[in-house]
DNA sequence: ATTCGCTATTGGATCGATCTAAAGCGCGTT
DNA sequence: AACGCGCTTTAGATCGATCCAATAGCGAAT
């Protein structure tokens, strides 16, 4: 919060060679005050019928074109919306982006965005620029390792701030976000409902907020079919294919082997479903695997993969929304939205094999 | 390029309680003038130690914020840089943006980034917006279907333009773009090398220019080979893994089949790849496939995907250092980058089974 | 004592829009 | 003739910064 200093010779534009059309043009060349060409410009129905045609006539002509940035000047707002996403090169963050950005356009906004690749000092950075810009309402999705307290002084920015998909504990501030650990149990019962007794939670980073809320939702479940949580089971891995491969191997090699595996994401869990192959196990047959997320890609593994949807692009739309409203009405209380996903059952469940079964 | 009516009441925060700090607060705390608080808050060499101190301490206490809007009104400059793409929910597309966001963001640029789901109307709304905005410069990867009349009306917007990804034949603008004729060509020579001589074309929209583009390379390598096209090879289908598996099963089912698929793309690979395994058919061995784009997933098929690589982000580094120059150089005339792809052989390939050989 | 040159600072105008309060105008009333 | 009352229009101040030309301060040179 020091002064930014050097500020103002970051980045700029060399001054054009031919000076911008203003309001105070159109007004010599519509015979009008600039009071009133602001009036039409803005749709005020003060006009007469008449001013308002030359007035508009001298647009077109002129090629006029209206500046944003002196109107919230004046006006002392913005139409800017600031949205810093952790890291869009994943498809499910992407999706959400887009969720966000249609809803934000949709309503007449402007979206600043950057992408922080998971560096919470680049993230500080962005969020002081956009700032500074005067954006009117912040979407965060946090990188990893983002400290509460940088979150959380945003509450004396005087501007509305909406966290989504993940959340930092603590940090007072609206938040839209998925119940990671319901879903997480809703399809732990699939499996425990077809047979399952020894189930494997693959990927994800200890420590990290969503992986302690998924693997929440699978103890939980097993817990409720009074099953005793086995430790060696839970096999943290890198949240890509890779870390599916390792982590399906690293579970196959325990002394008594899951028959089927929770992964932590989609991702994961297409590493998971090649390593099986390659494992000569067939899944939906010799071995079930569920993922989370329901990427695009999901639908067309072989087979399908059976996976938990939580609708990122949904969860765009409804942070973008409440963000809107938190703008609209800025002394309200920072709400917390948590949405219910849903198990999306396709082809890679099945039940306990027979010659395990017995075990 | 009419007047763009009711813009001032489209979107707006209601104005904050708490006034703002500005640089004549900090004057007055400071003993200083606001002239002089300017040159600390641009860094200039031209303020004594002492007086930059005293400002920078008022800057502290009173939570001084920089408003860049004011600035950049008055210096007739802009940070802000419009970038406009076409589908965000591909990753190929969303890693484009992540090196054109990285790259402006490190030169001191804010991005202003809208996602146009490949529709023209809604891609010449944002850019009328941003335009308002007063950004510095475009970058533009246009949707599907835009009007090349709409893009080359840019030229009298007075602002630097570079077309990325995608480009519209007969804009007179800039433009950072992958040879997809060349990538495609050396994949089929790949093939051709491999002993393959009936290779098919799947997936991809007919008439698209960076269809037209690639079926264009594929054509070359055959020729070169002295080997007449056949049309029925070439077969047409929606940009995913859906279309690859129609389009195989189409290409199985002609009198001759192929031996080999040059597929539009990874994602219409990676139906490929599956169906041919519904199929019966062992990819790498009785059937060969390659993709384009190489996105992160190729690497994690089974067998690996032999593909071409574009290199998104490297591409969108490419754009952002265009535009910068163009824009601190405006007079310059626009430059066509065009970048070469590389071949990535994984596992996806192998030569012609001995049975077919024959024929 | 005056002039010069250099560093450091400043008042006032300015960017391009909007807001506010005050008017013109036409017309019917009193 | 004066007044009131809608309907339109407007002059001038203002948002928060920067630019420009002017100037103050001060030691060195003439």
């Amino acid at each position: 919060m020091g002064p930014a200093q050097g500020i103002g010779e970051k980045a700029q534009a060399p001054n054009r060679t031919a000076r911008r059309v203003t309001v105070t043009d159109l007004a010599r060349a519509a015979g009008v005050s600039r009071s009133t060409v602001s009036l039409v410009l803005r749709d005020s129905p003060l006009v007469k019928r008449e001013t308002r045609r030359r007035v508009e006539e001298a647009i077109d002509r002129l090629g006029y074109v209206y500046n944003r940035n002196a109107a919230n000047l004046r006006r002392r707002t913005s139409d800017l919306v600031a949205m810093v996403i952790n890291d869009l090169t994943n498809p499910f963050f992407a999706e959400l982006a887009v969720g966000l950005e249609e809803a934000l356009e949709t309503a007449g906004h402007v979206s600043l965005m950057a992408n922080t690749g998971e560096d919470p000092a680049r993230q500080r950075r962005v969020m002081e620029t956009m700032r500074e810009h005067g954006a009117a309402g912040f979407i965060l999705s946090p990188a990893m390792g983002t400290e509460t307290r940088q979150v959380s002084a945003m509450t004396d920015w005087n501007v509305p701030v909406i966290q989504v998909m993940r959340w930092l504990p603590g940090a007072r501030l609206g938040a839209v976000v998925p119940d990671y650990a319901l879903g997480m149990r809703m399809a732990a019962e699939h499996l425990l409902t077809l047979g399952h007794r020894r189930i494997a939670f693959l990927g994800g980073i200890e420590g990290n907020v969503v992986t302690v809320e998924r693997v929440r939702g699978y103890r939980a479940a097993l817990e409720g079919a009074g099953i005793a949580p086995d430790a060696a089971l839970i096999v943290p891995a890198a949240v890509n294919p890779g870390g599916g491969i390792e982590a399906l191997r690293a579970a196959l090699a325990l002394e008594c082997p899951p028959t089927a595996a929770l992964c932590f994401s989609d991702v994961v869990a297409f590493g998971v479903l090649d390593a099986s192959a390659a494992a000569g196990l067939t899944v939906g047959r010799d071995f079930s695997v569920i993922g989370f997320d329901d990427v695009a890609a999901a639908r067309h593994t072989l087979p399908p993969l059976t996976t938990v949807a939580v609708y990122p692009q949904e969860l765009g739309r409804r942070a973008a929304a409440a963000l809107l409203r938190r703008i609209a009405e800025p002394g309200a209380p920072p709400e917390q939205e948590i949405l219910a996903p849903s198990l999306v059952v396709r082809g890679t469940c099945g039940p306990v094999p027979k010659e395990i079964a017995g075990r």
